[in-house]
DNA sequence: CATGAATGAGGATTCATTCAT
DNA sequence: TATGAATGAATCCTCATTCAT
């Protein structure tokens, strides 16, 4: 029952997604997300608060899912280095290989409204935290100098961001992932950072561990 | 009688600036915008071709004036940091000092309505080109290694962004302009910019001319 | 759940026809429309594309009736002369018993729009038809001379059509059905109409089935 | 001045006659009118009360014009067929020469509005007196029998409404003028018309009078 | 007389949401 | 749970008319 529940929950939830990513949030009709459901229109509300809710729980949820991706790869990373480059590597081949996802991201998500704002605030701090963490223990670790990290996560978020809006708007015919080393190159200079070989050059084996995760 | 009219116009983008801000695009009834300029409903549409044109009209004239005061402030740098300087300063403080502009930049006009997005594309598309102009430019003077310039442009403008928007949402209590040095900062190290007086330490004087202007 | 729906159908469109001839079309609201039908303002868009297409259903619909029944009672009608009187009787006892049918039919759906003016060609082009059909048949059956069967039919429907105006309009203070005789009177002369007695005196019998018809 | 105020009246009404069968009367805004008219929106109010106004007078005055001319020509007539022939050859043959009026006439007069068709009904009235007057003369003259004069103009005033209307909208290929001869012929049926060489064969002077005329 | 910029009333329609079944 | 027919609130825009010049 309650599985079914949640079956009915996602699918309403993935058409939602394709019907946002197509017409855009106002233009698509709770109707449409229905249909592509497979349900009618009452059986929403039995999921969903309101429209506007499909809209949130729905940027709750991939958004979730895509921290927790993130947080689960850092575990694995020794360096800040390797850190940040799991943060842009994740951020944009998720985009990239979530297209309709990205849409309702960078352009549906963007609503005026307040109470979205809200909804959507909170994930979005968490995500605005796990970067800050990063650079905070780049500078314990003395890979990073003590710089400011709410300015320096405003330019990472902010740069991912944009560049993410650029390709939804196909403002370039480039790929996402492209863009994945010379942004990386941008904030490794931006925050000075210190690579592990440049001081550790005396411990080739960690070098050698941390290049195998930097290339993977 | 055509300065009335111009006079009338921008009564009506101002009050619509104001309006907007106020209570969204959406919530905000015509006849609000109307009785804020002090004109009758019908006489928004003698300068208007819609609601939405007011938006439009909105972005295209204020980003315009921004644009062109900075190009203005840009003839007047010699280095590319303080090219880079004059855009963060700019950018922030026109948007610290016109604030419900800026929550109506920042929120309002991120509608993802189509004919709005084309419509704003134009002085977006201005304002990048200036940006890379200024990364092109440092390039060129050797004071910039071979960076690829579009994502530089995104890293930029997206900081840019994203902390004007932090800022409209009230997300720190910081002041915006506070941010400008720290952002600088991080620019100047993501672009590996090599400064004046580091390759120019026998010319004391043109540093110091440089140093002024960053001060100013 | 079909019957409901057509019993909202008719039910608005009942309340159409005394609304739109209290009021006249224009001035008469959507709402007022529901109001009486006794349904929200929305569930009429259930049922009609628009305003427009409540009147032009109406008419199509009424009309459609009104041609069906004389069609029916033609079927039982012996000479020409009796397919005349069924035609002018028909019509001005329709109009006379149905006087909010009448002022839209006469009024209200005088619309210089084209687009309602095509869709009720439709039903009146099958009135012109089935007007043009008796003609031709009494001419075929020698009742009638060779005459013109499309100035005739211009005639008999404008004709028709003007005295239901008048008394729409209330220009005389007759009823509509005290004209039926002298309008007949001068369709018969207009036609030449050779009298079934005139020329068939030997079968009185037939002459006696047909007046009976005539005169039901 | 008021050649010229007349000038510019006469100006407004030929303007709204092209404007208003081009674009129908609603569609029609008064500084279309005003545009081809050659004069200030302002202006037509120095000549109209309104835009309704614009109708009214033009249809009172194309319409006096028309019935003064058919008056006109009655003089000359000596029987009821050549009083009828005038009537039915002035009416196509004015409506078919002034096609702009025509479309004005049949299509944007039948206004449901009551000021516009009580306006109207004065000079509709005098040209329903006129064919009454022909009939009661003909009655008179014994070339018709005692019919009922009301029906009659019904008849004749309605099948010339009709033809013309069927004209107008192109409903049939022929032109107006095609229909005078057999319409007439219908009408003499109509009222059973004795012509006047049926009856007066022994006065053949008369006779090669009305024929001359009638045949002009 | 002439102008034309300014006025402001007025209503069809959509679609998220409900609730009887 | 699920349905889907019914609900009804909420507003942009047009254009005939005015009146200061």
């Amino acid at each position: 029952m309650s599985l079914q529940r949640e079956g009915k929950f996602d699918r309403i939830l993935d058409a939602a997604i394709e019907a946002i990513a197509e017409s855009g949030f106002h233009q698509c009709q709770v109707s449409k997300i229905a249909r592509l459901a497979g349900v009618a229109d009452g059986t929403i509300y039995l999921y969903f608060k309101s429209k506007e809710d499909i809209l949130i729980r729905l940027f709750q949820s991939r958004m979730g899912e895509f921290i927790a991706s993130i947080r689960n790869e850092l575990e694995h990373c020794q360096t800040t280095e390797a850190r940040l480059r799991t943060i842009v590597r994740t951020h944009f081949s998720y985009m990239e290989h979530n297209r309709s996802l990205a849409i309702v991201t960078q352009l549906e998500l963007r609503q005026p409204n307040l109470s979205v704002r809200l909804a959507i605030n909170g994930p979005l701090l968490d995500y605005f935290r796990l970067i800050e963490e990063v650079i905070q223990q780049g500078i314990e670790r003395e890979e990073v100098p003590k710089i400011d990290v709410w300015v320096a996560r405003q330019m990472i978020f902010g740069s991912l961001d944009e560049a993410t809006t650029d390709w939804v708007l196909a403002r370039s015919p480039r790929t996402l992932e492209s863009g994945i080393e010379p942004m990386l190159a941008l904030f490794e200079g931006a925050l000075r950072l210190r690579k592990e070989y440049e001081y550790n050059r005396f411990t080739p084996e960690e070098k050698r561990e941390e290049d195998g995760n930097a290339n993977s």
